[in-house]
Formats: C-alpha cells, sequence, structure tokens
DNA sequence: GTCTATACGAAGATAGAC
DNA sequence: GTCTATCTTCGTATAGAC
C-alpha cells in the first residue's frame, strides 16, 4: 500500500473526536490530540490553518457524518427498527467498549457553548438535524404523517442522547435499554397504526448489513 | 435584615451552577465564579477548601436537589402528570430566557468526565437517580408495575435532557416540543392501561387531556 | 511537512500579611 | 474572611530553520 502523504491529519480528527467523546470539548487541547494521535506537532497549523477550531469542527462533522450513516443505510433498507436499533445498538457498544466513560461528540460540543466559536454549535445542529431528517423521511415513508415522523425522530433522537448521558454517570447501560424498549414499543405502535409493517409487498429476504 | 456572615459562599455556590449551565464544567473556572458572584478572591479556599471539585460538586448538589423539589412538589399533589409537566415547564422557561444559551448542569458535568475528580460523575449520578425514583414511585402509586415505572422514569429524564441539548444546537424549542407531545401521549395511555387515569377515588374535576 | 523555540495568557493552588 | 503576591502547569499561537 503506497502512502503518497502523511496521515497524520486524517488521525488527529480521528483523536480529536475520540477525545470528545471522553473529555468534553474544552479538554480537547491540541496538545492531547497529538498525544493521542502521535502526529507531529510541527505541522497543526499546517493543516488546520483555522487552529483548535477547525479541528474541533472537522471532528464533529466526521463524528455526525459517521452516524447519519448508520441511520442512512438503515432507510436504504426501508426499514425504520433497524435504522432505530442501529442508533441503539451503536451506542451501547461505545458505552460498554469504553467502559461508560465516553458519551455523544457532538453532545460534548453543543452543551459547551462557546462565543469565540459559535460555527461549532451550528455544527452541531448540522448533525442533530441530519439524523432527524433521515429517521423522519424514514417514518414518512412508512405511513407516518409528515408532523409526527419530524416530532417522532426528534423525541427518539433526544431520548438516545439523553440516555446515553445517564448511562455514563451510572456506569450501567439501564437508562439505554429503557429507552430502548420504551421507543420499540411506540415504534411499534406507531408504524402499527399506520398499517406500514402489515405491508405484505416487502419481498426482501436479507436487508443489507 | 440582620447579616451575621458573608453570603459570599452561596453566592458563589449559586454562580457555579449558573456557569456549568451556559458554558460546561471545565469552563467553570474559580476565576470566572469570582468575576460572576462578585465574591472575593481571597476567602475561596477558605470557604472551599477542597478547591474547584468542592465548588463545583456543590453546585451540582444543589442544582440536583432542585429539579428533584420541582419533581417531588408533583409528587406530593399525588399528579403523574404535573410532576413531568413541571419538569418540561423548567427546561422550557431556561431556554428561552437564556437564549438558548443553557442547559441543564448535571449534564454538564456528566459529559466531562474528570479522571481528577470521579465524584462529579458520582454526583450527576445521584442527581438523576433521585429524580427517576421520585418519578418511578409516582407512576407505581398509580398503577404502573415496578418495573415498567422505573423504565419510564429513566425514559422520560432521557428524553427531556436529550431534548434540552437539541434546542440549545438547534436553537429552538421544537425538540422540548416534541419529547414533551411524545411523552404526554405515552404517559397517558401507560396510565390509562392501568385504570389509574379512570379512577373514579380521583376528586378533581377536569382530568388533565 | 516537520522541527524547535518562544511569546503570552489563564488556570489551580499556596503562603503569609492584615 | 479577606488581601496580595507567587509558583507551576498548561493552553493557543507564531516565527523561523530544515
Amino acid at each position: 500500500m503506497v502512502r503518497r502523504k502523511s496521515d497524520s491529519r486524517e488521525r488527529m480528527v480521528l483523536s480529536a473526536a475520540a477525545l470528545l467523546r471522553e473529555y468534553g470539548a474544552s479538554a480537547t487541547s491540541i496538545d492531547r490530540v497529538l498525544a493521542h494521535s502521535g502526529a507531529p506537532r510541527g505541522s497543526v497549523y499546517h493543516h488546520f490553518p483555522g487552529g483548535r477550531a477547525q479541528l474541533i469542527d472537522e471532528a464533529v462533522a466526521l463524528a455526525g457524518d459517521f452516524i447519519a450513516g448508520l441511520i442512512e443505510t438503515g432507510a436504504r433498507a426501508d426499514d425504520p427498527v433497524e435504522a432505530v436499533d442501529a442508533f441503539f445498538t451503536l451506542w451501547r457498544g461505545r458505552l460498554v467498549e469504553g467502559d461508560f466513560r465516553t458519551g455523544c461528540p457532538i453532545v460534548a460540543v453543543a452543551v459547551e457553548t462557546n462565543d469565540d466559536a459559535p460555527q461549532l454549535a451550528r455544527s452541531a445542529a448540522a448533525a442533530f438535524t441530519r439524523w432527524q431528517e433521515a429517521l423522519a423521511t424514514l417514518f414518512v415513508r412508512h405511513g407516518l404523517p409528515e408532523e409526527r415522523g419530524r416530532r417522532l425522530a426528534a423525541f427518539i433522537i433526544a431520548a438516545v442522547e439523553g440516555a446515553v448521558i445517564m448511562c455514563r454517570a451510572e456506569r450501567s447501560t439501564a437508562p439505554l435499554e429503557a429507552a430502548a424498549a420504551e421507543i420499540h414499543d411506540l415504534l411499534a405502535h406507531a408504524l402499527r397504526t399506520t398499517g406500514s409493517l402489515a405491508d405484505p409487498a416487502r419481498d426482501r429476504d436479507a436487508p443489507p448489513p
């Protein structure tokens, strides 16, 4: 595998996202990103002329895109339950793997209002909005009214993000499981009411992973 | 009104809580607390021998107690809908008053894992647990099975906290209203199923819709 | 792209005077 | 209870060599 240029830049963004998850936005300093990524100190402002704010912003965008991809994969399978499950499964895995020391990097940025970097709040909002629209579109396609679809999508994202925070504090997946169970029932009820889940036209045997 | 001793200490804790809400845990420095509260710099370690960690911890406890009080007031009225509504109303008001720049101080502490102050995570967890138990007890008293009551309580807290974060990012109360609407329906359904809301022993004239 | 050196500010904490 | 240093560490950012 020929590597024509350094991968320091990419590693720094990935490290920044990991540090956001674990320590929050303020604690994600350039020094710590360098230590975590092993990238050389000398090229920080070469790769990120915007400095620390640009680095954090790219980490938020990367994390937002990754999660949006998970949801949109479920959406392509045209399966609301799968899309929502992907969301829960992601966080359940990350909480356990990280020994309940990691959360959502988007949340970390959103809760630390930064007067000198208002762009960060906008990036966080963009991520939430994208997730919400992906879910809402899927719900509407399965028969929910436009407004209810959007409402339910926002609600699910809120419940998951809030549950992840509680799981961290309590060092237990219980709040996430509570949310998963309640959301599962609620979603099943909402979609069954529209008749969507009973649609016999679904001829797929195994949706793509 | 005779003031026999300085109120610097109390003002500092209140200021710390306000700063936690707006800027997060890492950004709530002693300097900023002093500037916000107007307290004298010289007596910081007199009032808080444990330093900054103790100050933050007391702010978390104070905020947690305040919100627990709101929920428990609804609980004393024996009205699940009122208890949950108090929760939503509090956050809606704070978001709007603070121009969407403030959130929950407990969340702020929970998402910034601090290796040197593990006590903070425990204090955050204690607050969440207390809210959850107050709500769960109320739900069980209204006919929900023990496990469902706890599950629903955790779920509601998660949804509210998550919604507050989304409201901040999007600078809109829409996510909170979405959560309020969904929770309202869910709660009404859960309690009606148990027959609690239809209980004729309730001498109130109009049960909430 | 990467290096070292450095300027500059802010943070937590302590010491000792009043 | 409150004051004023002061120490130390850490943070961002820049300059200039290689």
